[in-house]
DNA sequence: GATACCATTTTGGTATACCAAATTGGTATC
DNA sequence: GATACCAATTTGGTATACCAAAATGGTATC
């Protein structure tokens, strides 16, 4: 594990975790003095986190991408695009195995599970349901949608109806794959990305001017 | 355009261009003494070109990414995702003049056109109806699979008739789109991406001896 | 030929200096 | 307050030195 990916990791995590905030500048020598390592490692970190999308150019500079919510709408076209052929794909396997495994994983999560898990168990069904196709292309296509949409979805106001409701949709759409309709669970996952998108857009509309109050840099374009 | 930017890009054209065939080795010094540049940006390039699979490691040095028969399968049912939803948005917008510019740019191929730019033209084609989609993420994907065709597509045999054929089908799919006819410029799109698979993929693999005696990194998985 | 050993060379990861470009903050003027 | 000017500071692009890890090639042995 080199030190370059180790400052990448870092920082992701700050900025999926909201310690360093949509739209805040990051300079290379504050992110040295830090972590504790050198220009170079942190630049070249600094690229790969630019081509995931968590963070930009702002002039010469680096900013923390915004929570754009034009940007959630794009993405949830991409996603259903991709995801449904993953799915497609997936519902055509034989081997069951590794539905049992996204079933499991689903049902670990129960009242007492802290948020956090349940935010990360949400985005890992989707994953984890890509990677079973097979596809490596849709599978990195699905998990930087995910990456993507992680703060926006964490942001999200939900309340425990919303999580049961999303879970009921993702056992459905498990039980499409398990028996081999494909059409079922592309329908099934279709609906469920197109409300989530809903939900989302909605939610973080309703709550711009208080995401703006923390700093959070949310444009609508 | 800074030093990296330039690395970046000529380093891109030698390979896509064959210059630096599948599967040879990339050294920093190499590069460094063959651009006159310094091994800053020299490695800043390395990373770009890296997520944009046109490289990869080798142990700890860097590779040129190789042909990979079946990834070429694979990178098919990825851009047939993320195309047809593309193609399925173009479709339903009032604006047509867009799908004019297209029609030209084929329409500008001729008996007198080098092959370069029938190459240059045929991706474009995808290309350019993916932007029309507006959506920014359905846009990078296409550009990003073809990029990664490219290689692939050159080294394909086709001859005039598989050139009529494919230009053909192009228009189709604009007429269709023309005509607002989503579900009819899917279906033209979806059979045109796999027959142009199936094609690529028997010719590669009829000719792997061939390429592999040109120094080409050939590989089936 | 195959294998092991080892010295030498190569290569990528990192640290740091230099410098031009950009930004910031203070001051003056209206 | 708004605007202009400018010195000081900050910031990212680049160059280069250092070093550990990996690769290479020669030699010895079976």
């Amino acid at each position: 594990m080199s030190q370059m990916q180790n400052v990448e990791r870092q920082l992701r995590e700050m900025i999926l975790g909201l310690e360093i905030g949509p739209g805040e500048r990051l300079t290379e020598r504050w992110i040295e003095s830090r972590f504790g390592a050198s220009r170079t490692p942190v630049r070249a970190a600094l690229l790969r986190l630019e081509t995931e999308g968590l963070i930009g150019r702002d002039g010469r500079g680096w900013t923390v991408a915004p929570i754009n919510l034009a940007e959630l709408g794009q993405i949830a076209v991409y996603r259903e695009a991709v995801e449904v052929a993953a799915v497609r794909l997936t519902a055509a396997l034989e081997d069951r195995s590794g539905i049992d495994v996204i079933a499991a994983m689903l049902d670990s999560c129960d009242a007492e599970t802290p948020r956090e898990e349940w935010h990360r168990v949400g985005m890992d069904f989707h994953i984890e349901l890509a990677r079973l196709s097979g596809n490596e292309f849709l599978l990195r296509a699905v998990r930087d949608a995910m990456t993507r949409l992680s703060r926006a979805r964490w942001l999200e106001v939900r309340d425990e109806k919303a999580l049961g409701r999303a879970w009921a949709e993702h056992h459905a759409i498990l039980a499409a794959v398990r028996s081999g309709d494909a059409e079922e669970a592309a329908r099934l996952l279709s609906d469920h990305i197109a409300g989530s998108r809903d939900r989302l857009v909605a939610s973080l509309h309703d709550d711009r001017r208080g995401l703006r109050a923390r700093g959070f840099a949310v444009v609508a374009a």
